[in-house]
Order: structure tokens, then sequence, then C-alpha cells
DNA sequence: TAGATTGTTAATCGATTAACAATC
DNA sequence: TAGATTGTTAATCGATTAACAATC
């Protein structure tokens, strides 16, 4: 695997997209594809479609093709979809049920084991088949339990707190939904940030940009 | 806002964290910054700051820096915060409750004016003081009230009939947590998505690569 | 005025696209 | 074999960083 050492942010945030619409072809029952026609559906050009297949090794075959099913599990093997990351959640609000019910993290790498909260009426209570703990039986868990992920579903107040308690348990990875910045603490930790509020800025910009363009003409 | 135009995506995406940490700043009570400083806050460098700034307008002032609040009110009005757009939310299951009771809609620029699904268990349920209606009730209501914003949260397979639906009711922006990919199908709309499945494969490849990483030691 | 910091131009770096030889 | 398409190198494009003159 050293060969993935290195690899661009932008062509590992491509990754994923090649996964999904490569499930999708093999659903629909193709077996072959080009990049040429890989790009015309995913509007990423064939040249980058094979620069970014080559980061990795070469999955192809000269005058034929990729084959849909074996360039699905390659890349789903490259990120490492194959692993089993316990993960703990903590927030059990809106948000954190949610992500809960609503994600299939085997499919994606992880098993999720624990869901904490501090809200006395929210524990004990069930969701997906598992116990909501009381955030104070978090550092017995961890002792417990190997914990590699904390998914963070709490309000900006609460995170740096929280945050630091993960840290000293020796949690190092994280998928981030609050507000705060974790990196800010710690720069020897892995975050992967779901920002909600960024992306409805971003796209309160692209519609005020373009009510504005439509103005001029 | 001529001057809006082609701002590369880039300094859009930047956008929202600028707004993020001025406000913060705001909240210190710190009334004065320079690019410097936020920089080193920020972890972009003090060029690319400015040079972003740049795009939109000269708002700092030589030798002293930029004006905290001035800059925060110039940057949420760049990103057209000040707007009310009006947005529906397609599908009231775990995900869209979440969105629709943890977003502070009228702080990015938008107000939250329908909630729609299928389940007819669902409708007539109240969220945040809004009744779930019937999805055969969209056509009426969108007769009835100009709707700019349609927010999917809705499954997969549901998607492509509901973003036609919507499209033909005139609705060419959309916030997207399905995992359909709406710009297939026309090219005349903008979409914002919220893929939290690539989210998270991303999170598992930084995993699995960093362990690799560590292994070679 | 002297020091600080911006706005802006120029230089560098990296990512994307184009081209083509290798080869199935 | 001829046609097609990859893997890979070279060219282009765009974004980031560095430098510095303008100026508060």
């Amino acid at each position: 695997m050293n060969k993935y050492n290195n690899i661009s942010s932008p062509v590992i945030k491509r990754l994923p997209r090649y996964y999904r619409f490569l499930g999708e072809l093999m659903e629909k029952g193709i077996t072959k594809i080009s990049s040429r026609e890989l790009s015309d559906k995913m509007g990423f050009t064939a040249s980058q479609i094979r620069q970014d297949l080559n980061c990795f090794g070469e999955f192809g075959q000269q005058g034929y093709g990729y084959s849909v099913e074996s360039l699905y599990n390659e890349i789903g093997h490259i990120l490492g979809l194959d692993n089993c990351y316990n993960a703990i959640l903590i927030g059990a609000g809106n948000l954190g049920k949610a992500v809960a019910m609503h994600m299939s993290f085997e499919k994606r790498g992880f098993r999720l084991i624990g869901i904490f909260d501090n809200d006395k009426e929210k524990v004990g209570t069930n969701i997906k088949g598992l116990r909501v703990s009381d955030l104070d039986d978090l550092d017995k868990f961890c002792f417990e339990t190997k914990t590699d992920v904390a998914i963070l579903c709490l309000p900006k107040t609460a995170a740096p707190e929280i945050a630091d308690k993960l840290y000293s348990l020796g949690i190092r990875y994280y998928w981030n939904f609050s507000h705060y910045d974790l990196s800010i603490d710690h720069d020897d930790i892995i975050v992967e940030n779901v920002h909600l509020n960024d992306s409805l800025m971003i796209l309160c910009y692209r519609i005020s940009a373009e009510k504005e363009k439509n103005k001029d003409i």
C-alpha cells in the first residue's frame, strides 16, 4: 500500500464519486467501461480519470477499457472500506440520531459501537439497537473497548471540553458535525468536517451571484 | 455587485470559514485584525487572505489591518446572507427532521416555509412549528407561494421523480442530501450537495492511509 | 516621520488537459 | 492485423505564495 502515499487531496475527494458511479453501473449490469464513457457520465475529463486511477495502479486494459466490477472493488479497497473501525457517536440530538439511523457504517468501513449524550432524558433510549449511554460513562467505555473514531454531533459550546476528553482517551480520528474547529488544539488528529452551515452559505452565495448576473442582462 | 462575477470556486468555499472566524473574533470583543494574525488563526497564508478579500473590494486599511466587524458584515453581504429565499424541505425522515430543527435558516439567507413527505403517518405532524404536508399537495403549494429552493432529504430511489416534478414547478436551486446526482438531468440548476457517504469514505481513506504509513516506519 | 500592513504584481507551484507511444 | 484505449509524458492552465510599492 506504499503507493497510496502522498495522493493529492483533489484526487482523494473524487474517489467516492468514482465508487458511487461504478456501483450504479454494476446495478445496471454494465461490465465494461472506457475512460471516455465514464467521462461523459461523470463530467470529469477522460484524461483526468486515467490520471487519477494511475495514482494507485494499472486497473485498465489497453484497447479494452476497465472492468466495472474489478475497478469498483479496487477503489473500495483503496478507500479502505473493507476495514471495520470502531466508532462512537457523541450527541444523540436530532442530528446525531439522523446520522446513526441514516448511515450504513458497515458499508463504509466503520461500525457504530456506542452512543453518548449528557441529557439524562435521552440516556437509556434506543437508537438503531444501541442504548444511549451517559457521557459520564465514556471513560469506562473507552478503557474497555478500543475506539477508533468519534462522531461529533454536539453543540459548538460543548465541543472543546469533549474534544479534549476524547483526545485524552486516545481518540485521533473524528467525523465532525459541530461548528468547532477541532484541529486548532491538536495537529496529530485526522478530522473530516461536515459543515452544514458552510454548505448552506455557499448555496446562498451561488443563488445570490446568479440572480445578480441575470439582473445585468 | 458586478464585481462578484467569476469568483473561483476555492475562494467561494473559503468565504464561510472567514465569516465563521470573524464572528468568533467579534464575540471575543476583538475589533481589529491583520491578515497576518488571521493567517495564524485560520491556517491560510496572509497572502491568500489578502488575495481572497481583494476579489470583492478593498476592505482593509494600509498600516492598520481590517476592522473585524465591518469585514464580517461585508462577507455576510457578499455571501448574500441578508436575503430571504423561500425554501421547502422534501422528506421528513430523520435527516430531514434534523436539518429542519438544527439549521438557523434565517441567519443564512433562507426561510423554511414548507415541509413535505409522502408518508401519510408523518403528514400532519409538526416540525419546528411547520405542519408536514402531503407530497401530493406540492403543486398547489408552489402555485400559491413563490418557492426558491428545495432541500432534498429523500432516498435515492425517490429522487429522480421528485426532482423532475420540482423542476417542472420552476425550482432551480437545490440543497441536496440525497445520493442522486441532480445535475445529470438539467444543467440550468444550482445544486449544493451534502454527500455524507462521500465524507465518511474520505475519512475512511485518510485513516487507512495513515495506518499504512505508520506501518512502514 | 517611521513602522506597519495593505493592495497588487510577479514568481512559483500544483493540478488539469492534451498528446501519443505502448499494447491489448 | 487494425482499431481502440490505456498508461504516461509534456504542455497548459489556474491557484497559491512571495515580493514590494503604495499608503495609512
